[in-house]
DNA sequence: TAAAGTAGTTACTTAGAGGTTAGTTTTATT
DNA sequence: AATAAAACTAACCTCTAAGTAACTACTTTA
């Protein structure tokens, strides 16, 4: 049966592909990171400038999600006002390349899928 | 002002980047689209078994949403029972390169950001 | 003494993604 | 006349990602 042989699929909890795309396959992640790629490092308000629609709340629960994936590093300066740098580590950089193509293909192929998005929804109401 | 940039990423509905990997980070898009890739031709109760934990429901949104972007084409052959075909548009299978990479990425990392995700929990709770 | 700057936290609310179960269609089979 | 088969659809429910708004701590400046 040609079902064995993709049967590694169906697994689940064990899966690394669920359990990382599941991470970054959420709203702001991607985007964090690559802000974060471009400036090398940025302050808690300048990421928040940058990206502009994210509320301070997701800028965080995004910043501490990556932190905890060992994607980004969190330093605390122990001045005040309070001043936190975050910036990329090395896994993260080699993280950067994988999404760039993934968005290189995304943008050449943008208006071909929008297209067929608005036939297809034609078609259908 | 280093913001300057960096605002492209700051629009929103025009962004080919979220308006596509929006739609295939989901749960289930990028599995359906390797078990597609893997099979060439598939009916639907075959993905159906092949994924397992997929519900009839989000594999049919799912199956409609590959179809309106054009990346996956659906054949139905007038016959009772009915017999439906799923398979990849050539355009759905440039996407695959591009998700493998992100895969291997994923699988390579896997056990190292399991380790630090860890690491992170046992130092905040 | 009030405001402003920095990096958040907390409580509350909402939209929507995803899941469950049952039903539909048409014909062949027992 | 009941059941099965394939590929769904519809109604309903639940849970969580994400958003909003207010509040915190500490110090400097007006």
């Amino acid at each position: 049966m040609r079902s064995e042989n993709l049967k590694i699929f169906a697994e689940a909890e064990t899966c690394p592909a669920r359990n990382v795309l599941d991470r970054f396959g959420d709203k702001w992640s991607t985007l964090v990171i690559l802000v974060l790629n471009e400036e090398e490092k940025l302050r808690f308000n300048e990421l928040h400038k940058v990206i502009g629609d994210i509320s301070q709340k997701m800028l965080t629960v995004t910043l501490r999600n990556l932190e905890a994936d060992g994607l980004a590093s969190r330093k605390v300066y122990p001045e005040i006002p309070p001043r936190v740098e975050y910036k990329l580590t090395p896994l993260g950089k080699s993280l950067v390349p994988h999404i760039s193509s993934l968005l290189k293909w995304a943008d050449q192929n943008f208006s071909s899928i929008m297209a067929s998005r608005s036939k297809y929804n034609q078609k259908v109401s």
